[in-house]
This record gives C-alpha cells, sequence and structure tokens, in this order.
DNA sequence: AATAATAAGTAATAATACTTAGTTTTTAAA
DNA sequence: TTTAAAAACTAAGTATTATTACTTATTATT
C-alpha cells in the first residue's frame, strides 16, 4: 500500500465523473439539497476520484482542502493514537461525508481515511462550501443537522467504552457492523481484519480472536477467513439489552 | 434535590430576564449573530430561567423543547446507562450550549443536564430556532461550526477512552477541567465530587479516590474537601504527553 | 444539637484485560 | 510455484481495574 498524498489524488480526475445532476446515490446530503443549490456553480466543481482498496486518501494533520462524499465503496475514518496504534472513529458507506471535522476545528483534518475497498468519492473544496453554506440556509442546515447525529453517534461510543466491557463492546459492534452494511449468503458485507475490529472496539487484536473464538464455540457466529456471519442475532443482542441501546448507523 | 420537569421549569420566567440585546454575554453563539438576527422577532422568544444548584432541567427522553443557552453558571450534560449509572458527557461554562444534540436524532433529548451551581439560562424553542436557521445562512453556519466542535471533542474522548488507562485519563481530565474553569486561589473553580469524576472518568468512585490519593503522594495536586488544585501542571502533563493530545476546552 | 445519610478513604480480593510467546494459516511477493 | 511476511489463533503469565468490605469524615435532616 503506497500513500498517496490528498494533492495527488486531488489531481487524478477520472472520465467516469458523474454530475449531481445524475448521480443515482440518493442518501447524499448533496443530492437531496440539489434543487436548492441548482442555481449554484457549486455542484459543476466537484472532482471525482478513484480510490483503490487500501488507499489512503486523507491524511491526518495535512491541511483541509475539502469534503468527501462517498459515491460508491466503503472507507474507514481513524485517528492514530499513541505508538502509532490506529483508533477508527467509525466506518463510512455510500452517501455519508469524510473529513468534516476538518470544519471545526481549523485548517487540518483531524482524521485519516482509508478505502476498504474500491471506492468513488465526489469531493468538493472547503473555500468552496463555505461559500455556498452561506448562501443556502438549507443546505446549511442539512449539514447541522448531519454533524448533530454524527455527534450522537460519537456519543453512543463514548458511553459504550465508559460502560461496556469488552464482549459487550463487540456484541455491540457486530451488531452495527451488520446493520450497517448488511450480509449476504449470512455474512456481513464488509470483512475486516481482526486488528481493524479492535482498532474500532478499542481493545487488542488478541481480544478480539478470543472473544471470537468463544462466540463460534457459543454458535453465536460464523467465520470464513474474514469474514463473519452472524447465526443468531437475538443472542448477540441480549449481550447489550442491559445497557438499553444500539449503536444508529 | 426535586426533579423538576422542563415543562414547570420553562414557565418560570422572573423578572431578571436580559434581552439578548443587552445580555453582557459575549461567547453566547446567538449574540454572537445578532446582527444578521435583529430583523428577527426571534430574540424577543427566549425565556430566561434561574436554575438552583443540583436541579436537574433536562430529562433524558423527555420531548425536546428547545435549546439551552448557558447565561451564568455552570452545569454537567450526563447520559443514564445501566444500572442507573451516570455518564457525565461534558461539563457546560456559561456561553455555551446545551440540549443541542435533539435537534439531530428526533423528538427527546438523549442527554439530561444539571446545574452545578446557581445557573441562569435562556431557553429558545426548537420550532422558532428551525425556522430563523431556515432564515438565516451566517447564523445556520455557525450553529454547524458549533457542533462541528463537539464532534471533535467527542471525539478526543473516544480516543481517550480506548487507549488511555485511568490514571492517564484522570490526569487528563484534570487538566480539562482546570482549563475550562480556571483556578483561584490554586484550586479549580468547579468542585465535584468523587463521584462525578468517576462519571466523567468512566471509572469507579473508589478508583478516582484511590488515584486522587497517589497523585496527593506525589505532590502533584492537592485536596480540601471536594476542592482540588493542581500543584505541578507539567507533571501531569508529563502523564499523557505520549499520547500527543490534550481534550480542546 | 443530635442523628442519619452520604461521601471520601483504605485495603483486600476477584475479575477483566493486556501482554508475551509461541504455532498455524493465509496472503503477498519473488 | 516457492518463500517470506503477515494475520489468525491459542495458552499462559502479568497488569490493571472493578468490586467488596470496611472505617472515617462530611453533609443533610430532624
Amino acid at each position: 500500500m503506497t500513500l498517496n498524498t490528498s494533492r495527488s489524488t486531488f489531481q487524478n480526475k477520472t472520465p467516469s465523473s458523474v454530475s449531481c445532476e445524475v448521480c443515482m446515490n440518493k442518501t447524499c446530503l448533496i443530492k437531496r439539497n440539489l434543487q436548492t443549490l441548482s442555481n449554484s456553480k457549486f455542484v459543476n466543481q466537484k472532482r471525482t476520484l478513484q480510490i483503490k482498496k487500501g488507499q489512503q486518501f486523507i491524511i491526518e494533520g495535512a491541511p483541509v482542502n475539502g469534503l468527501y462524499f462517498v459515491k460508491q465503496g466503503k472507507v474507514k475514518v481513524f485517528r492514530t493514537g499513541i505508538n502509532g496504534k490506529e483508533h477508527i472513529v467509525r466506518f463510512a458507506n455510500e452517501g455519508e461525508i469524510i473529513g468534516h471535522r476538518g470544519f471545526g476545528t481549523g485548517d487540518s483534518y483531524s482524521i485519516g481515511a482509508i478505502a476498504l475497498e474500491h471506492s468513488v468519492l465526489c469531493c468538493f473544496s472547503k473555500q468552496m462550501l463555505q461559500d455556498v453554506l452561506l448562501e443556502n440556509p438549507r443546505f446549511s442546515y442539512d449539514m447541522m443537522l448531519f454533524y448533530a447525529n454524527e455527534l450522537n453517534k460519537s456519543e453512543a461510543k463514548v458511553k459504550s467504552l465508559s460502560q461496556m466491557m469488552v464482549r459487550e463492546r463487540v456484541a455491540d459492534m457486530l451488531l452495527y457492523i451488520n446493520r450497517k452494511f448488511g450480509s449476504t449468503n449470512g455474512f456481513i458485507n464488509l470483512p475486516l481484519s481482526r486488528k481493524e475490529y479492535a482498532d474500532y472496539t478499542g481493545t487488542s487484536d488478541e481480544q478480539i480472536i478470543r472473544i471470537f473464538s468463544a462466540l463460534k464455540k457459543e454458535k453465536l457466529i460464523i467465520a470464513r477467513g474474514k469474514k463473519i456471519g452472524i447465526l443468531n442475532i437475538d443472542a448477540l443482542k441480549k449481550e447489550i439489552s442491559a445497557h438499553n441501546f444500539f449503536l444508529d448507523s
């Protein structure tokens, strides 16, 4: 895996660009505000990027140059902590926004982002977005709601890390991943390494492996290589039922 | 401590109401957008509430009726978890907003809020705020930025809970509280119970007590009843320096 | 002022999680 | 295809944290 800088990726405009008007991704916040934004040159100013599996397209600490909207594919968003240890903040699916935190705290990204599979991203520059946000209250309001939703999710995760034991967090995470990405033939649509599960859950690889091993023995999950399938979703839900919440996708 | 409902508190309009135009609180987001909002009837539609120390003014799960802006005082915002155990999401100071997460997920508050000292709050109804946000892009944009900042803070806390040991988290928290609320005569301006420190840090009372005891022995902090003072701020910072970050206030 | 309740503190024990050290399997590179 | 590297797996040992059981001090109530 080579580390491409955001800048070099930025210039990699491909002939597969699709304008926002004809894009089929209905969950995208830009798409949903297209009527409001239609008088703006804004929607013609995006760049569409093809990102290979494993490719990093946002470097932590790099200057914020824009927001990425996931047109297709899956992405993990992470922060690097002590000793280079990675913490996965969230997984992003189609229609979701990456790099949005840079709007708040200044000029650099506080996160990194890597594609988990081949992905197509639409990138809008920060300056352009700021301008159009300041012109379009409806769009601004929708962006605000997006952030409010992200904040709720983040705080649910804070609670999970504070009050759940590791096994509970693992159960919670499997339910979340399953709900967010769905399953095919009984296996969750996003194969992740044990390390990635650990980085998301805030524990070690070995702990994940140990808990998966136990869950497999207890017939709650099944594994085929990196693919994980949930066999008994109710039992998994029961693991966390005392906590009375699920992470929203 | 009696639990007043938000509704009854809501009606408790006092003669000490001050209009936004003459309010001296310069950090308030409404105040900062006053020029933009001046044509709106909006700023005359707030309610000013006097909240006693220990009084709960937001009940988790209650319908969202508005946002609270802290004119004066200090507040803790919490979520209730397993077995009624409380998790403190954050502390809020003057000029800060409470209840803002209700904008994202629907009709009820996902948090509770209690005044840590006598506090004065300005409350704007959700409907009114939505209307004015949809009319004023500058204000909407500023609200969006506020949420983006809150999201960054929340994610820093996620990272802290994932990767720091309890002692490190305690050091981090003391630095944060000290920075946010300041000190007088060598003691942090917000006396908290050991339970509250624990609820914020995501550990048990006894663990807090144990770590405070150790930090006192090592001359890093001093305690007078519930008041805590930092004696050696550099040593405290050194406890978390390997993690390369501070929680922003 | 006296009493009751709660919070702070301490020590010991139990439970949980992390780390280390290996082996086996899978994936990537040559 | 072979080899090397990385990931997955397992077990054992160590460290951290939570829980339990008290005592003491402080705060709230009567």
